[in-house]
DNA sequence: CGTGTCATGTAATCAGTTACATGATTCA
DNA sequence: TGAATCATGTAACTGATTACATGACACG
């Protein structure tokens, strides 16, 4: 009863580009995925070793000089099998889940200007994220990457672009209008 | 040892606005929150009941001819105190995760065509999310809503077409990418 | 001398979905 | 007659994070 979960399919598809350990996964999806994923240790470890068993990749453990050692996972001819099947397989719609349009929808209980403030917060913080996003662009056109691989990593950065964008308009749009919406109620005390 | 988890303040928060069965809760969730959030019965239903022990809700059970019974539960004045406190907490940045960029990520393993494939699946569900959402703006405003409610529903919605038109583009723009890619690989074929 | 990096791994916990059970009524 | 809607709820499961343990070394 194996769960074929992505967490699987990641770790194969990292793979696909070159052998790694559990723990440079997790520095790289933390950097190149942070727009659209992330993997804990918590799942990346188990999964290794479990995978493994499967025989979707083989694992060897470096020693290193004053360092902890280091287990290196090459995918198999297996693995590569399944994790094109997988890649074959219909995505599905982006999982969101954003607590500030749930905090502003139930904008009604705090003033306004508490909402204002919220979403100003959020756009400075969109902001970074933009720019953290624009600050790869040089490192993957200059970067040891083959021409696929290069492109396919330009489409995920300027998606995240183009989202974070959208994003950040949506904050200044609102802002507008919660900022109306609080000088008109100015002009007509109670 | 109660873990304040967003299902309590989604809840506290539908309840600021009326009065509302479990039912209701997930049948407004699953239209108006659709593009920002869910909620399952497997978790509203016990939160109701924790709730309630807390005292932050209060319930009453009303007798129907041919349906089941409705348990209709109502904000407490604690509920809303709670409620306000959340409210004003900085929000976190939105949670993602999207298979369709992972699946593109690891595209040198599958043949371009079927990458343009997956990218227009996606970018054909994306347009009729914007419909659905599009939608729901003329019952917005009509439907007997504050003018307060009225204005946040609006912007949330405005946040689900921004961001899902820039979805739309990024697809428009990838697979142009793409598809020149294709035709350049056939001028030289190996 | 304390903090951070490298590195793997487990246990506990939290978050969230799915499947199931119940049962009357409405609609095609 | 079979499916969909209304309505509540639980149990089982999957999915995912956090905290902790270990330990050498580098940096300020």
């Amino acid at each position: 009863m194996k769960s074929k979960t992505t967490t699987r399919y990641a770790i194969l598809g990292l793979l696909s580009i070159q052998p790694m350990s559990g723990y440079d996964m997790k520095q790289f999806v933390d950097m190149a995925f942070k727009h659209f994923w992330s993997e804990s240790y918590g799942r990346l470890y188990p999964t290794l070793r479990q995978l493994e068993t499967e025989g979707l990749l083989k694992s060897r453990v470096y020693r290193q000089r004053g360092r902890p050692d280091r287990r290196v996972h090459t995918i198999t001819d297996k693995g590569r099998r399944e994790l094109t099947e997988w890649l074959e397989q219909p995505a599905s719609l982006p999982r969101v889940r954003s607590d500030l349009l749930l905090k502003l929808f139930f904008g009604h209980n705090v003033p306004v200007p508490s909402s204002i403030e919220q979403i100003r917060r959020q756009r400075e913080v969109l902001e970074t994220v933009l720019k953290t996003l624009q600050s790869y662009r040089p490192a993957v056109d200059e970067g040891g990457l083959s021409g696929d691989q290069r492109m396919f990593f330009l489409l995920t950065i300027r998606n995240g672009e183009l989202v974070n964008k959208a994003r950040i308009k949506w904050c200044d749009e609102a802002i507008k209008i919660l900022s109306k919406h609080v000088s008109s109620n100015e002009e007509t005390p109670s």
